[in-house]
Parts: C-alpha cells; sequence; structure tokens
DNA sequence: GGGTAATAGTTGATTTTGTAACTAACAAGG
DNA sequence: CCTTGTTAGTTACAAAATCAACTATTACCC
C-alpha cells in the first residue's frame, strides 16, 4: 500500500515535459512581467513579429501554434501600449497586419537577448550533442516541423 | 524586415518544453476530463496516492511540486467525488492522511494503465537511448532528483 | 448577381488559476 | 502558560484561459 508501483507520475512525459517547462521558464517569466508587464503570450507575439516581421494574427498563430483568442488579446495589449501598430489588408480587409513600433522593436531585442542568454544556460547543463538532440526531440513532440 | 532572425521563439527551450508539453497531452487530458470529469491537478492526486498510497497533501506537492493551492482545490473535488478520504492525524491535527477509497484505486488503475501505454507511445518516436536521455535531461530541467 | 459557406478577428460567459490573506494547530523560549 | 513564530490546509478575490457565439468580410457556385 505505501509501497512504489511501477509507473509513477514522473514516468509519465507529459507530466515531466511540463514540470519542465514550468521550472525552467519560473525566473524568465517573472523578469518580462516585473520590466516590461508582458504576459506569456504578449511576449510570444512580441518575439514573433521580432523575428519574422510584419505578420497577420493569423499567420503567428499557426507558427507558434496560440489560439486566436489569445493573440486577440496579446494583439490587444501590445497595441495599447504602443509596442505594435496595426494595419488593415487592402485586398483582404479581414486580417490586418501586425507590426512593431521602434518601443516594440526595443523590447524585442531586449527579450531577444535575455531569451539568447537565458536559454544557453540552460543548455550548458548537458553537452552539445545532448543538447541537439533534446532540441530535435522536443521539436518532434511539439510538431514543429520548420 | 520579414528575414528570419538568428534565435527565434522555436529555439527558446521554455517554449519548446512547453509546445511539446501541451501537444503531448492534448489526447489524454481530454480522455481522462471526459471519461472521470477530473483536471490535471486531479488526476495527478489520483496518481500520486495509487502509486505512493496514503499520504497527506503536503507530501504530495512536495513530491509532484505542486502548489498546496492546488492541492487543496483537488482534494476537495476527489473527495466530494468518492474517490479518497481524508484522515487527520491523531499526533498533528493540522494534517489529513488521504487515502484512495475502491472507487479511487479502479479510476487509478485506469488511469496507470493509459497513462503508461500513452507514454510507450510517445517515447516510440525515439531510439531507447535517445529515450532514456530525453528523460534524464528533462529530470533535470524539472529539478526532479530521484 | 444572390445565397450559402468559409475565414479573420473580437467579445462575452464560464471555468481555472494565481496570489495573498486567513484559520487552526503546534513549537519553543522565557 | 503566555507570547511569538511556524506549519497544514483553506478561502477570497483578481487575473487568465477556454469555449462558443458574434461581426465583418471574402469565396464559392448555381
Amino acid at each position: 500500500m505505501t509501497e512504489k508501483d511501477d509507473f509513477a507520475l514522473q514516468d509519465f512525459l507529459p507530466f515531466l515535459l511540463n514540470r519542465a517547462a514550468e521550472e525552467s521558464s519560473l525566473a524568465f517569466q517573472s523578469y518580462y512581467k516585473n520590466r516590461y508587464g508582458m504576459l506569456r503570450n504578449e511576449w510570444r507575439v512580441l518575439f514573433h513579429l521580432g523575428t519574422y516581421g510584419t505578420m497577420t494574427a493569423k499567420e503567428i498563430g499557426q507558427r507558434a501554434k496560440i489560439h486566436k483568442t489569445k493573440i486577440s488579446r496579446a494583439v490587444a495589449k501590445l497595441t495599447e501600449r504602443r509596442f505594435i501598430t496595426r494595419n488593415r489588408d487592402t485586398a483582404d480587409r479581414r486580417s490586418e497586419h501586425l507590426k512593431l513600433t521602434p518601443a516594440g522593436e526595443a523590447a524585442y531585442r531586449d527579450l531577444r537577448g535575455q531569451a539568447a542568454s537565458y536559454d544557453k544556460q540552460l543548455a550548458a547543463r548537458f553537452s552539445p550533442e545532448e543538447e541537439q538532440t533534446l532540441r530535435r526531440m522536443l521539436r518532434q513532440l511539439a510538431g514543429i516541423e520548420e
């Protein structure tokens, strides 16, 4: 009754992944929250716009696999804080092209720098080969082709 | 402006981990939600009690690194649905010993079986060595010793 | 063209989570 | 024993996620 069974929660990949995700993003999340008052979905959108340039909400959603509702709200916040501007497509007036403002670009550069060094720090626990393997496996699990 | 930058969101481990976690647990989550109306924290608590037997909320929290608030609510739900019983410790009346009811045991056995086969399926994408490496790295990132 | 379906994005209602304050019980020092 | 501090667990309130319904626009096709 008090003995350990053969398949525990710690052996369950979805649990492990979730725990690793939470644990590894803790410090980063609070940095961005304190510094820019940005939530996860907001800096995700910012990051995408910084990386790929002008995009529509739909494109961001497809690439990052974020639901349109979350994007819509993140975009509203980011627009309100003057990090991005929106422009209706003249050919298809349903979609909007989103673009970083100079303030958005600055925040993005900071974000990217922080993320890159944070990432490096996390990966430093492993050998370069292990790290590559890890990234490949995670992309596999996440359904990211590229 | 529309070109790809050198460090994208898909390269960021916390993002990758989070995406992999969500993607990989989707089917499982909805199974348990539909079958038993259980949320993630609820089946996590159930799983722990099934694996380790009688425990207090605090012990579950330490092992699974779940916040006490979440556990408290999960325990309330599970008790209400007659999956677990609570017994105050006679020596220290602050803590309660939680234990599965027969219905809880049954749900646990189903849960464990499903989880194990689901896990196997996920891991089948990789070679056995890769799988072991993945688990070890995830445990590392998650801060799980064992 | 006119009707029906599809798509981009928003909004609202409900559920869940997160944070912090709270209660009850114990511990330890004087 | 009484004050102060700590711990186990709960609860209240605010923030966020979810899901479905909604608006506006375009696409299809008879």
